[in-house]
RNA sequence: GCACCCGUAGCUCAGCUGGAUAGAGCGUUGCCCUCCGAAGGCAAAGGUCGCACGUUCGAAUCGUGCCGGGUGCGCCA
């Protein structure tokens, strides 16, 4: 129940009706009419920009046109006022009782009120984290999990169909490193003695364990062997003990995945890369030829010779890409390519990926592929997130890769909690660098934009309980206010944050639209701040006060409001995965 | 050298896909606790939206060119 979107076919009927007349021209693009709500609300309660946006193809004054229009939408119901101001908006004002019918619907719809058809019930294909089975999740990987997930739920809400996806990288050379290390930890286990861990090779305790099991299983079995007898046997275990690690750790964040793709997959039996590689070469996707060195920091042992090309200049790339290593195993490039070629066998047309900002570069020749691999039919977007700068007091924590010593994800959640890491997460733009204060998210302050938005669903929930006491009768369901004496809520601020539930919709589509689950968060942060506000009024003028001692119809309209915020910001702290509280501690 | 991202109040950032007088938090200043939770609230001050052209009824938003910051730039993932 999108209030705007209603309003704008509205209008678009008013000039279609118009067309029909003759008063304006036939076959104008009403596409880009919008009905928004004004901001000030000396305006009214509704604005659109559809005189301006038509004047031009209408060959009409854009004042002219919104007078036209405007006297066709005086006879709506719900209507009482239609103006044209400034250069050609047409400003709605409603009835009071059309704001309180939101609210009711919020009422009665509970958490599904915003819940929309954007999307059509199109499968969505949405991946993240995807990090490499290598060792637990640090912090850098956290702002990518948080952001895909909270996306993903986001879509979902606005009707999507949505699967979260996570791509093991399984099959490069980083999974023999990690099998060799544990290999180490395996003889240390095995023969008591402590392993040195040579350069170039993991050294983080996390695999102590993995190589105790080994040793449990395996004995001195391999203490002699040559790696080609170990080396499968340890890799796909180790890769195994890793994935449960991750998982784990997701867990502690909040997050699920429908999928986990195994890249090894892809050769494992058909030689499935390949196959896509040969796909391409027979559409000329792909060739045989040479590239120029690369323009950066100078490569050493530049070799220049005849290699297999995808052809990414031909959607908008800077170079082909080479999909066969010298050593004649495929790139990581060519292995991501038939991994979204299976996306697309799967059935998805849209997909999302969610990368660090590091793999910017990278993001043209993996549309340029998806393109390909899709004659066209599929498109891919990729949202890159920006680095997280991890601070406790201002001060940088170290972030060493030296020993093993990064920054665990798990040790920031358990420091300072999942909803606090995931809401400010996603209380900033995904391409803007995120400053993380570890001191700071724990603090109980206004500075502290989660508590802030969980205090004020905490607040209407303390509200309710307060008036169960007042009036012992009151009913709890909140679908039961529905029918309260709604009129009544006529102070400014209640009409005020009847228009902000109104929003609720509005935005759940938009952001959605844009990939930006970030203005959920400040939506929210808004509706807690209009909340908050309204309560402190009740301070210095006890007539506003939810609950009425000497009045309960009042008392109810007013509680059947703050049942309207709590539901929203429930269904919003839902999105992001954070937990609407009902009590702070 | 090239590509991508970002330049908005002293600081950290929003800005509803081009709308009306650009907003919030922190900080600064001044008020407000006998109170449904002050873990707060109200108000003031603070802006050539990096710069310059352009597109049009209208630009922080779109285009081009500069300036400044970040991230990357065969066979790593």
């Amino acid at each position: 129940m999108n209030v705007y979107a209603i309003f704008a076919d509205h209008v678009r009927a008013a000039v279609a009706d118009l067309a029909r007349e003759g008063l304006v021209p036939e076959g104008l693009d009403l596409a880009r009419i919008v009905v928004e709500p004004p901001r000030d609300a000396a305006n009214g309660d509704l604005a659109t920009n559809a005189a301006m946006v038509l004047a031009k193809d209408a060959k009409a004054k854009p004042r002219d046109l919104a007078t036209l229009i405007a006297g066709r939408l005086e006879g709506l119901a719900d209507v009482t006022k239609v103006e044209v101001a400034g250069p050609g908006f047409i400003n709605i004002s409603l009835e009071p009782k059309f704001w309180i019918g939101v609210l009711a619907a919020v009422l009665r719809q509970g958490v599904a009120f915003g819940r929309s058809e954007l999307g059509a019930g199109e499968a969505v294909n949405v991946e993240y984290v995807s990090a490499n089975p290598t060792g637990p999740m640090h912090v850098g990987h956290c702002r990518g999990a948080v952001f895909g997930d909270a996306m993903a739920s986001l879509l979902a809400f606005a009707g999507f169909k949505v699967t979260r996806e996570y791509y093991i990288n399984d099959a490069g050379a980083q999974v023999d490193v990690l099998a060799r290390s544990v290999y180490l930890r395996y003889r240390e286990a095995a023969t008591g003695e402590a392993a040195q861990i040579p350069e170039g090779l993991y050294p983080g305790d996390y695999l102590v364990p993995v190589g105790q099991e080994l040793a449990q299983m395996h004995g001195g079995a391999f203490l002699e062997s040559p790696e080609s007898e170990w080396l499968q046997i340890f890799r796909s275990f180790s890769i195994g003990a890793m994935m449960v690690m991750i998982r784990e750790d997701l867990s502690a964040l909040g997050i699920e995945f429908d999928v986990f793709f195994s890249e090894r997959s892809l050769t494992v039996g058909a030689d499935r890369v390949g196959l896509t590689i040969e796909q391409l070469r027979r559409t000329g996707e792909v060739y045989e030829g040479r590239l120029p060195p690369p323009k950066g920091s100078p490569i050493e042992d530049w070799e220049d010779r005849e290699q297999i090309l995808f052809r990414s200049t031909d959607f908008g790339d800077d170079v082909d890409r080479p999909l066969v290593k010298s050593d004649g195993s495929y790139t990581y490039f060519a292995g991501d390519i038939a991994y979204h070629k299976d996306k697309f066998d799967r059935g998805f047309r849209r997909m999302i990926d969610v990368w660090g900002a590091d793999h910017g570069g990278y993001v043209k020749r993996m549309q340029a592929a998806v393109k390909a691999v899709s004659a066209g039919q599929a498109s891919l977007d990729i949202e890159l997130c920006q680095l997280v700068r991890l601070t406790r007091n201002g001060e940088p924590v170290r972030m060493s890769k030296r020993a093993g010593s990064f920054v665990t994800l798990r040790e920031v959640v358990d420091e300072v909690g999942r909803d606090a890491v995931r809401f400010m997460m996603l209380f900033r733009k995904n391409d803007a660098p995120l400053d993380f204060d570890l001191a700071k998210v724990i603090e109980q302050s206004r500075e502290n934009p989660v508590f802030y938005v969980q205090y004020a669903h905490a607040r209407a929930h303390s509200i309710l309980r307060n008036a169960k006491e007042q009036f012992p009768d009151l009913p709890a369901d909140a679908s039961v206010y529905a029918h309260a004496p709604l009129a009544r809520l006529e102070d400014e601020g209640e009409a005020g944050l009847l228009m902000r539930l109104a929003g609720w919709p509005r935005l759940v589509e938009q952001a959605a639209a844009a990939r930006e689950p970030h203005r959920v968060a400040f939506f929210l942060y808004d509706l807690a701040s209009e909340f908050h506000a309204q309560w402190n009024r009740g301070k210095d003028l006890p007539h506003l006060r939810f609950i009425m001692e000497n009045d309960r119809e009042l008392t109810m309209a007013r509680l059947a409001l703050v049942h309207g915020v709590a539901t929203v910001l429930a269904s919003g702290l839902k999105l992001l995965g954070v937990e609407a509280v009902e009590e702070m501690k």
